[in-house]
DNA sequence: TTTTAATACATCGTATTACAAGGGTTCGTG
DNA sequence: CACGAACCCTTGTAATACGATGTATTAAAA
């Protein structure tokens, strides 16, 4: 998978990502490695101002853990205005698919 | 559909569309909202630029039409290159489609 | 006939974005 | 102790999307 696919799309993966489990940043481009088989890697410079940036849009918030004898992980947890985002972002996904698809089949003149 | 979405995907819905026949610009406008059900406009701020960029990268090639009585039209039409491009985006789409269900299915930990 | 709306192409300036490159700390293992 | 992996972050740059704006031409309406 070329980077260049996921430019307009690094918020709708991050938050599908989270939606599942709180994460910490570090564990999420893994993940994602994993997940594409290792077809992308997310750089930590794009994942870590993602993150920010999404913070301060309410979609997510952010807490430090540090249990004992383990060195500290920022976690990431969905807010509400998050999973609504991710929704309308899915429904745009959706439309996006059924506008190709149409785009395809030359449906109309 | 929330304009956000075509974020990225610009392209690749303009290859698409070209890829079935031959369309000049305005045309594309039109049609694109035809086919999402008056949801999206594209902005001729994005579409000129976009269409002119891929000329550029030799996705498609343009000539102009002026039949007796009409008005001139700039067609664009599709390049080996654009077909090979066309099919490359596609493939990373279905990547990126197949990576946000097993993102969202916590496919593993 | 004058005005207005639609058709058709284009550019410019701005804000946003993705990322490579770099910086730093902590921890485990050889 | 050295080294790499785990973890977080910022800065500078290039590309992108788009609103605003400009210019002609043609069709329709007033």
């Amino acid at each position: 998978m070329d980077k260049e696919m996921m430019k307009g799309n690094i918020d709708l993966i991050l938050l599908s990502l989270i939606a599942e489990r709180d994460l910490y940043g570090y564990e999420m481009t893994k993940k994602l490695k994993r997940l594409s088989d290792e077809a992308y890697s997310m750089s930590e410079g794009t994942l870590y101002p993602a993150l920010k940036r999404m913070e301060r849009k309410g979609w997510v918030t952010s807490y430090w853990s540090a249990p004992e004898g383990e060195r500290r992980k920022k976690y990431y947890t969905m807010t509400n205005e998050g999973e609504t985002e991710l929704e309308r972002k899915q429904k745009d996904w959706a439309s996006l698919h059924s506008l190709l698809h149409k785009a395809r089949k030359s449906y109309d003149t």
